[in-house]
DNA sequence: TAAAACTATATAGTCACTATAAGGTCAATA
DNA sequence: TATTGACCTTATAGTGACTATATAGTTTTA
């Protein structure tokens, strides 16, 4: 199959399929007569592990430690749990500080409504005199 | 003061503040003979002011706008109580989408143990059959 | 036959910085 | 006096994961 249908089948763009095989992610497919790639199942599950992996937020980078993995059978998996562990307590990192960022930002909407001229505006005394912790 | 002064008391570096200068967020200020940069407490204030809305994740677009609001004292402050509803609506959705991404790859986690061979890791086997939603 | 849909490469833009290079200025020290 | 070190200047490139644009060649469809 040509790009296209690979980017449809998988839903990505063609342009990103390019950039992910110029990052080594993807391998080289060959090539028609006149320079079009042309795309075998292997690619489309290639692609599909790639972006299963991007859905779940995994840098290219650890996407292309997961390609060594598989790679080598026989070697043991904590790399790859490790790997998943290190994402999941980002994740969490990430939730409790928008948790954070939320509160902050809910009682600063609070110091202030829609009717008032911008030199009484709560919101803004709030942002520039620096009452936040 | 010169620009490493007004770093350190506002926790900035000093290629920051000159990134914000260029981008039109914080007005340029004098130069000594030597060229250095000389600055204010005026400048102190409105770096403050742009650092307290980067904790909030305003973007220097957003920023920007608020700029220009404090420059209108008399126009009425929906808009900022607007750009602030906004920005806790894209916060939550954040989080929301980060709940989804946490339980997904904890429990992509469950399927594996550390004692396999890569061959047998249920990650890499969840990640490659496309047993997500 | 001509238009449309597709393919190719190369290059620049996004965001908010951060890093690096190459150099000028100033105060204190050897 | 020479030099070290801390500071300042500008310009340019890199980050991550794409996305957009320009330009051109090819295939398919009307």
């Amino acid at each position: 199959m040509r790009i296209g249908q690979l980017a449809r089948s998988v839903g990505v763009d063609t342009q990103t399929i390019r950039f992910y095989e110029r990052e080594g992610l993807l391998p080289p497919p060959d090539r028609q007569d006149n320079g079009y790639r042309i795309y075998t199942e292997r690619h489309v599950e290639r692609l599909a592990f790639i972006r299963r992996c991007r859905i779940l937020e995994l840098s290219l980078a650890e996407i292309h430690e997961l390609q060594r993995y598989q790679g080598a059978p026989h070697q043991p998996c904590r790399a790859i749990n490790t790997l998943l562990d290190d994402q999941i307590a980002h994740v969490q990192s990430q939730i409790t500080d928008l948790q954070v960022l939320e509160k902050q930002l809910v009682s600063l909407r609070a110091s202030c409504n829609d009717d008032r001229e911008i030199e009484a505006c709560g919101v803004l005394e709030g942002l520039s005199e620096g009452s936040m912790q």
